[in-house]
Formats: C-alpha cells, structure tokens, sequence
DNA sequence: TGACAATATTTCGTTAGCGAACATTACGTC
DNA sequence: GACGTAATGTTCGCTAACGAAATATTGTCA
C-alpha cells in the first residue's frame, strides 16, 4: 500500500498502539467494518432524500420486492435482523405513506399479509436507481478482482456468524 | 466456494435476482456489510450485558483510552462519526455511571474536556477483554493471510469514502 | 367440547440518536 | 475597544428501534 493511503482507522489505531495487548488486525477490520457501514448509511441517506425517502423505508420495500410483493411481517423482520416490534413500527410509517398494504391472511387468520403497492413499486425503482449510483461509485474503489475477493471474504464471514450458535 | 456455502445475502439475491436490472456484486458487498456489522454489534452487546455495559459505551470509553484518557466532545464525535448532540446524550449517560468526568477547560472557556475516571478505565479493561475474545471469534473464521488481504480491501474502500467529496 | 400451548402481531414504555435553535466564548477587522 | 462572525457545547422536539407484555387466533390433546 501507498505511504499515501491513510484513513481515520489508521489514525485511530497509532493513538491506541501500547494501551492495551490485544490484536490489532482485529481491531483494525472490525472498526473498518463498522466506519464504512456508517459512510454507506450516512451518503445513501442524503441522496434518496432526493425522493422523499429514508434508507430504513427502502430497505424494508427492497425487501419486499425480493420476495416478490408480498411477505408476512415476521419473514421481513428476519430478512432485516429488525426485531418484531421494530418491524411493526416501519410498516406503520410505509402504511401511512400508503407504500404498502397490510391484509389478514384468509387461512391463517393470525398473520398479516404486507403488500407493495403500485405506488410503492415506483417509488422503490426511482429510490434504487439512486442507491446503486451512489454504492456503486463507493465500491468501484476495488478493482473488479478485488470486488469479487471482498466479497468471498465477506461470505466467509457472514457464513460463519450465521452458522455458529 | 464450496456448495454447501451459502448465507443468507445468497438466499436474499437470489429472490431478487430479475427484478430490477442492477449490479448484482455491489448489493452483495453491501448488504454482507451490514448483516455483518449487525451480528457484531449485536454479538457484543450480548456479551458487554455481562459486566452491565452497552456497546456505545464501550466504543466511547474506548476512543477516549486511544486519546490518553482526555478529548474534547468534538473529537470523540469525529472520532465516533455521531453528531454533537448525540455526543453530550452520551457523556451524559457515562457521566451518571461515574465512568467519565466533565471538566471546563481554564484557557478556552468554551471547551470542555472529558477525562476517564479510573473506574471508567477499571471496567474498560475488563469489557476490552470480552470485546477482543467476541471480535476474534467472528474474525478468526478467516486465516491470517486473508485477514490482512481483507483489511487491506476494506482500508482501500474506507480511505475512498473518506477523502471523495 | 374445553383447557391449554403455540404462533403471529401489536401495544407500551424507554432509549439513543438526529437536526435545528440557542447560549457562551473567542477571534478578526475597522 | 466595539461588532460581526466563527467555534463549542447543550437543550429541545422528534423518530426509529428495542424488550417485555398484551392480544388475538389457531392447533393439540384429554
């Protein structure tokens, strides 16, 4: 790597270097991890404001266009690692934007149906037309190479905290 | 990668696969890195809960071990990316614990220095502890040589967000 | 059938964080 | 040396999220 190419963590890691003999590599991708997850949230949040949008709003339609309009409450709340009363709060705020629509299941008369609206369905297009603009241009830093490694490790990762406990 | 590797952003792609005519590697980057830092977080708090202490807490006493046990508000917030006004909710809530004192600066009359009480230091020691053994766990899935290639990756994309704008 | 467990969702009370407005102190210019 | 401007930190009102408890519906088993 360059001399040049310092970032905070960098900065943070020489202040903290002696205080304490823990592992730094640790450290270092775990603080990097949590820093660029918050530029991603913070950059993507000011520009689908653009449309009136906030990320959590987004997330939750792009959820549900992924499992192809409808879902019940419990299977986006999964999806989101968001917790049940969470989850609740979101659909009241997209319900109210008339984004999505809650339906009583006729089966099983103890769940709900959440539905995109069509209006929902349009305004999640514009939205991540936005989103990928702006995360792409974060991530075209890495070479595609590079990309398709990160991500390979990030698997690893994500595998290994979902499968373990 | 071998078949049987598959994690839930596997699963999420694969439902929205079609629907939407965008990077597909990109959303995968992406949403590794949260799923990843929301099981980091909240892996942690879990085991924070042990010695009665918070995430947040912990990374603040932690920035402010790295600063020699005194910074100003304003550079915990950089340092923590958190706005000025959730910086003072938080000295608030450490100041209450007796983990961190408020000290008016003589010559500036308008800074305020925030020290670590030796208690603040005792307990973060102690969850520095807990911290490392979590943290590791989750990164220790990756060999060490992968360690460094994906710090390396994460410093470069990090770096990239930092300095563009 | 009727009591009871299981499941799905919502309500309630609390909390951390944000943006905007504010008070206080320092600085630069005339 | 007074005045506008910048810097620093706090207060206020609001919001999204959480955990725990409540509610409603369905399944089970004697």
């Amino acid at each position: 790597m360059l001399p040049g190419m310092e970032d905070s963590v960098d900065r943070h890691l020489a202040r903290w270097r002696g205080k304490a003999p823990f592992d730094e590599r640790v450290e270092a991708i775990v603080t990097r991890l949590q820093f660029l997850v918050k530029h991603i949230v913070h950059t993507k949040e000011a520009a689908l404001s653009e449309v009136g949008m906030q990320d959590f709003e987004f997330e939750t339609l792009h959820r549900l266009v992924a499992r192809g309009g409808v879902a019940t409450p419990s299977e986006l709340a999964a999806d989101l690692l968001l917790s049940p009363a969470g989850m609740t709060g979101r659909l009241d705020t997209l319900e109210r934007s008339a984004l999505v629509r809650r339906v009583r299941s006729t089966e099983d008369r103890r769940r709900v149906d959440v539905e995109l609206t069509s209006k929902g369905h349009d305004l999640w297009m514009e939205a991540m037309t936005i989103r990928a603009e702006v995360e792409a241009s974060m991530i075209k830093a890495l070479s595609p190479e590079d990309q398709a490694h990160l991500d390979g490790l990030l698997k690893k990762l994500l595998h290994n905290a979902e499968t373990t406990r």
